[in-house]
DNA sequence: AACCCGGGGGC
DNA sequence: GCCCCAGGGTT
């Protein structure tokens, strides 16, 4: 399959399989940053309705901005990674006060921003900006696999970011990745995917048993409550992975310890 | 380069 | 019970 060839099935599969999304609706920079960083690593289905709480209770990225980190975590509370509300929260404070309080379109300043990475300023280059950039992400490489890699067994993503670069069509870029989204979710949905054909491809870690089961454990309980350090301790699982857990949030800033007292982070 | 960071749904 | 999900930060 040539690549005038892939660009013309891309399309008709972005016709027969686009997902709407809230902020496909609106693709305001705001509402793209704020996506953007609750979809890492967490499915689409889980993120609409967290996204749409959100917004309903933060507006404008001024009130994430103004906002008590602790007020940021709650309604992140259930959504995992929850370091994703601190560096949104961070982001949000650095837009206004470097920043004018307007989003930056350039790769360079986006990058600077806490939780903003490659693929993450990639995406807000290319669906709020509606900027031709390259990006790479898991459903980017399914499709790309899918479609050019079938008899090679390991793919770098130098080789994937040749093809992308041939292929994006320059004059749609945001509806081109919206399509490759939606036709990579649903290879793998069908059993297609093979992204552990990428030599960056790296298994996780099982949650069970793990200090980041504890750290979640912390969270969701000083989402709800304050509590006193024996106190929260009973509740917790009895073993090394408490103490750890709790030394590792309060390292990052997430919770805050004052007169013998844990609660989330108020700054 | 290796490790850490949640929680849930699909299978 | 194992897997992965619109990845990024730290060491």
């Amino acid at each position: 399959m040539n690549a005038q060839e892939f660009t013309e099935a891309i399309w008709e599969k972005a016709l027969q399989l686009y997902r709407d999304m809230p902020w496909r609706d609106n693709t305001d920079p705001y509402y793209i940053l704020v996506s953007e960083l609750m979809l890492q690593q967490t499915q689409v289905d889980r993120v609409i309705p967290k996204f749409e709480l959100f917004m309903h209770t933060f507006p404008t990225i001024l009130d994430v901005a103004k906002a008590p980190l602790s007020d940021v975590l709650t309604v992140w509370s259930g959504l995992g990674y929850n370091r994703r509300a601190k560096f949104l929260h961070a982001t949000a404070k650095k837009v206004v006060s470097d920043f004018q309080g307007v989003i930056p379109d350039r790769y360079d300043a986006l990058l600077s921003l806490p939780g903003v990475g490659p693929n993450t300023a990639g995406a807000i280059l290319v669906y709020s900006f509606n900027q031709p950039v390259v990006f790479i992400e898991t459903n980017v490489r399914t499709v790309y696999f899918h479609h050019f890699f079938h008899d090679q067994a390991l793919v770098s993503d130098k080789e994937l970011k040749e093809l992308i670069e041939q292929t994006i069509d320059t004059e749609h870029p945001r509806e081109w990745y919206w399509g490759l989204m939606d036709y990579g979710a649903y290879l793998k949905k069908n059993g297609a995917g093979r992204i552990d054909k990428s030599r960056h491809y790296k298994k996780q870690a099982p949650l069970k048993g793990s200090v980041r089961e504890v750290r979640g454990l912390i969270l969701k309980a000083l989402s709800k409550e304050e509590y006193f350090f024996d106190e929260l301790r009973r509740s917790m699982p009895h073993d090394k992975r408490f103490e750890i857990a709790l030394q590792a949030l309060l390292k990052e800033g997430l919770i805050t310890q004052t007169d013998d007292r844990l609660h989330l982070t108020k700054t």
